[in-house]
DNA sequence: ACAAAAGTGTTGAGAGTACACCCATGC
DNA sequence: GCATGGGTGTACTCTCAACACTTTTGT
């Protein structure tokens, strides 16, 4: 029975090893982009991973997910959306031990991020981190294609019922940008009109008085309200 | 930096003991339960918690959680709901040594559970093993009331955005029994008229040709009907 | 006949959708 | 002027929510 297993002494008990790896997503170039790292030893030598390690041992879990998150982006706490995932632990996901993954997703807006010189073709050569498609993604090492698939699904329901998608964006975007970054996560086009009312009628976004050029007349910009969000007004899908 | 420190000599670390808890939901009296168990061992000793235990070096996740339902409730896997929940890790949560919790839920229908003579007084005092109100528990071990506490709400939310509203019910149930689940989970009253038509042009029961006697006009029994379901037409709510 | 519970129908208000239209800027 | 993109309004449709109503049983 369970129960009478939980005794004083758990060190009688192997255990397994205990990660976190972190599925960080931003915005570039109008399209959802995922980070990603060189892996530099065996077993996966060479392939691309999702940015992870272990967790120390008087460190909570978000602690260690924050850690990776800044050794791999520079990125302070303040700055992202982080979000506990899901916890991989199939026997044999990673062949040298037994190792059991609690997956984070972190949603960065793209002005957060110093690119190094030479922008990100260089960074992902060289220092063997970069930003890549998150919906074509190189062949990735262990189950991470899994993880990576699942952080998708998760990061489209967010969007339809949240308002994280501002998080994805720099402090100030234009309504163009915003509408562009919902039709690149959800894949589908929405329509302008329709789109700005909601949103007008939400109260999540505010004004500011700066404009910016983009061809034809110029696109106001607009800043994310915090304080008006967070709960959106849910309503029951079912019955 | 974290991907260095992904070596093949994973043994240097110290490792956390990983335990699997279960929080099982069952409707009994119009009331949503929740079973616990009473602990043996130090710390917490005689206290309820929720049943779990530490997961085998060869044991999947979610093959260790259909475990434990099964020696807390004979329950096998084809008859219930089990879905992860989320995974508690902060040091500190157990005084012993640092544990990480991958928490699961699971809904289980009433007519599952062949309870033991006496009915659910005397299990919960003699085996150790009870049925509680989910919404008033009694004082429980660790950090195992926030544990619920969430488990309740992802509840919730499961019971708005799909169907697993009828794994909580017996096989054939009538529409008030299935509409008093609702509004015990939801803690709110629902529009009879209402709840039938959604309930009606969504396809998700279909009438059987038996009936229940209730004081008043015979109740028809419904059954759940699994082909159609499974997706709920999800709307975007945002923005 | 009356109470109790099952089961259906109606209607006004509000949300969602498609689409057309005006505005400001560069060339 | 005209192309380009920003920004708003309207009208039709459908769903939602409150409430009234009919039906079938037991006493």
């Amino acid at each position: 029975m369970a129960v009478t297993a939980r005794t004083y002494d758990a060190s009688q008990y192997e255990r397994p090893s205990v990660t976190v790896d972190v599925v960080i997503f931003t915005i570039l170039d109008s399209e959802l982009k995922v980070l990603l790292v060189k892996r530099k030893n065996w077993p996966c030598e060479g392939m691309w991973a999702i940015p992870g390690g272990f967790v120390d041992m008087n460190e909570g879990l978000e602690e260690a997910a924050y850690r990776e998150l800044r050794e791999e982006t520079s990125v302070s706490g303040q700055d992202v959306y982080l979000e506990q995932l899901y916890t991989f632990g199939n026997p044999g996901r990673d062949p040298r031990t037994r190792v059991i993954t609690v997956a984070y997703f972190a949603l960065v807006g793209a002005d957060k991020l110093h690119l190094p010189e030479g922008g990100l073709r260089a960074a992902s050569d060289a220092a063997g981190v970069g930003w890549f498609s998150a919906y074509t993604p190189p062949l990735l090492a262990f189950d991470h294609a899994e993880i990576l698939e699942y952080a998708i699904t998760r990061l489209r329901y967010k969007l339809e019922y949240t308002a994280v998608g501002f998080q994805l964006l720099p402090e100030r975007f234009t309504l163009r940008e915003l509408q562009e970054a919902y039709e690149t996560v959800l894949s589908e086009k929405l329509d302008k009109g329709n789109f700005r009312s909601k949103l007008r009628k939400s109260g999540a976004v505010e004004a500011t008085d700066a404009y910016q050029e983009t061809g034809g007349r110029p696109a106001r910009l607009y800043r994310f309200r915090d304080d008006a969000v967070a709960e959106i007004k849910t309503r029951r899908l079912f019955p």
